[in-house]
DNA sequence: TGTCATCCTTTGGTACGACTAAAGTTATCG
DNA sequence: CGATAACTTTAGTCGTACCAAAGGATGACA
C-alpha cells in the first residue's frame, strides 16, 4: 500500500511518523522488538532513506522507539515515563537558570502535599501497611547513608502511589531525576538521616491519625528542611 | 570547556546540538531571530547538511528552535512552556487510552485543590482584586458561551499563578491545551455557564474567607462537576 | 509616486548514491 | 566444542542534485 499522500504539510516524515505510532500502537510492531531496517522502511513507505531516519529520529524523540547510537531502535509503547523523560532536555536547561531548581521544588513541595492529604483522608489499610514497612526499612537504614537514600526515595514514592493514578509515580521519578544532580552531591551525614526519619515518622503519624493537616504540616517542614540543607551546601545561587 | 572526549558518541548532531543549544542560551543567536541557513551551519561547524538538519529537528522537538515547514527555524530561548510542549505529542497519545484523560484530570484535580488552598491562606490584596475582576468578568459572559470560556480559563489562570511560580502557569496552559479536545466539543449551555459561575464564587469566597477547606471543596466539586459533564457528553469511555 | 504583478534568488525538503565503522552472523580452525 | 576470523548487515555520515515554496528585487502600470 504504497500511497504517496498528498500532505499539505510539505513535510513527508510527518506521514511516516502518524503512520508507524500507529502500527506501534496497535501492535504490528511488537513492544520490545527492533524495528525494521530503514531500508526496508523505505520500501515499505516508498520514501528516502533521508525521510525514514528522520521519522525515526522523530520517533525516539518522543520515547515510542528507543535508539542507541550504532543499533537499530527498539519498539516501545508510550508510557507516562516516556512524557516525562521528553521534557528532559528542557528542563535541565531550566534548572541551570537561578531559581529554576527552587522553582522546580516547590511544585513538589506543592503536589507532595495535596497527596499526603489525600492519603491522610483515603489511604487503605494496605497502603498504610506499605508505608509502615517503607518507614521501618527507612528507619533500619539510618546508618547506611546509600541505603537510606534508596529507603526515603521508596518512602516517597509511596505517598505518589496511593493516589493509583499512574502518572504520579512518573512524575514522582522525574523529580528525583531532575533534582538528582543536587541531591547526590550533598554530604551524607547520619545526624540528617536521624532528622529526615523523624519527619517520614511524623508523616506517617500524620496519615495514620487521619490528620491531613498535620500530615501536610509535616510534609511541608520537611521538604522544606531538605531544601535548605540543599542551600547550605550550594549556597544560594540555585 | 571540558570537551573530553571528543566524539565516542557515535553522533555527530550531539555535539552540534550541545553547541548551538549554548549559542542559543548564551544569546549569540538571539531570541526570536532565524537560525542561520543550514548551508552557513555546514560550514560554521565543518559538517553535512544532514548533521545540520538532525541537530536542527532535535532541537526543535526541544522547543529552543520553533520550525515551521518551509520556514527557517526561530531561535526560542526555552521555558517552562518549551519543556511542557515538548510531551504533547507522547500524552496525546496517553489520552487516546482509556483512562488517560481522566487520569489526567485527576492531577489537575489534585494540583489546583492544592493551589487554592494555598490561596485561601497566602494570597495578597491584589491576588484577590485580580481573583474578584476575574469572576465579574466571568459572571457578565455567562450569556455568551465563547466569552465564558474564556473568562473561565482566565478565573483559574490566576489560581495557578498566585503563587509566583513560573511553573504553574505553564502547566495551566498544558491542562488546558491536553483537556481542550474534550472541552472544545462539549455543549455550550448557559444554565451550564451558571452553575459553573456559582463555583467560581464559592471558590472565590473560600478564598477570601482564608478558609482552605472550603476553598478547596468548593474547587473538588466544580472540577467533578465539570468531569461529569465530559462523560455525559462523550459516555464513559474515556 | 505608490501599488501590484512578475521574475530571480535564497533556502528548506527530498532523493540517490557512496562510503565507513560498528554490530551481528556465519564459517573456520584449534 | 568453543574461540576466533571472515563475512554480511546496517546505522551514521557525506556529497550532489533537484524541486518547490518563501522572500526579496524589479519593473510596469495606474
Amino acid at each position: 500500500m504504497p500511497e504517496i499522500s498528498v500532505n499539505k504539510s510539505g513535510r513527508a516524515a510527518d506521514t511516516v511518523v502518524r503512520q508507524l505510532s500507529e502500527k506501534i500502537q496497535s501492535g504490528e510492531y511488537t513492544d520490545g522488538t527492533p524495528l525494521p531496517p530503514e531500508r526496508l522502511l523505505m520500501e515499505e513507505f516508498g520514501i528516502s532513506r533521508t525521510v525514514v531516519r528522520e521519522a525515526v529520529q522523530a520517533l525516539s524523540k518522543q520515547g515510542m522507539l528507543e535508539a542507541r547510537p550504532r543499533h537499530r531502535p527498539i519498539v516501545r509503547k508510550p508510557g507516562y515515563d516516556a512524557a516525562i523523560s521528553a521534557m528532559e532536555t528542557v528542563v535541565s536547561h531550566l534548572l541551570n537558570n537561578s531559581g529554576g531548581v527552587k522553582n522546580l521544588f516547590d511544585t513538589r513541595i506543592l503536589v507532595e502535599g495535596a497527596l499526603v492529604r489525600q492519603a491522610a483522608q483515603q489511604a487503605q489499610r494496605d497502603d498504610i501497611a506499605a508505608l509502615k514497612s517503607a518507614l521501618e526499612a527507612n528507619g533500619a537504614a539510618i546508618d547506611d547513608s546509600e541505603e537510606f537514600y534508596r529507603t526515603d526515595r521508596a518512602f516517597h514514592a509511596l505517598l505518589y502511589e496511593i493516589s493509583h493514578n499512574p502518572v504520579l509515580p512518573s512524575l514522582h521519578k522525574a523529580y528525583v531525576t531532575w533534582l538528582a544532580p543536587q541531591w547526590s552531591r550533598m554530604p551524607r551525614l547520619p545526624e540528617r538521616n536521624r532528622v529526615n526519619y523523624e519527619a517520614h515518622v511524623r508523616i506517617f503519624d500524620g496519615i495514620l491519625m487521619r490528620d491531613p493537616d498535620a500530615a501536610e504540616a509535616a510534609l511541608r517542614t520537611h521538604l522544606e528542611q531538605a531544601w535548605s540543607q540543599v542551600c547550605e551546601t550550594f549556597g544560594e545561587d540555585l
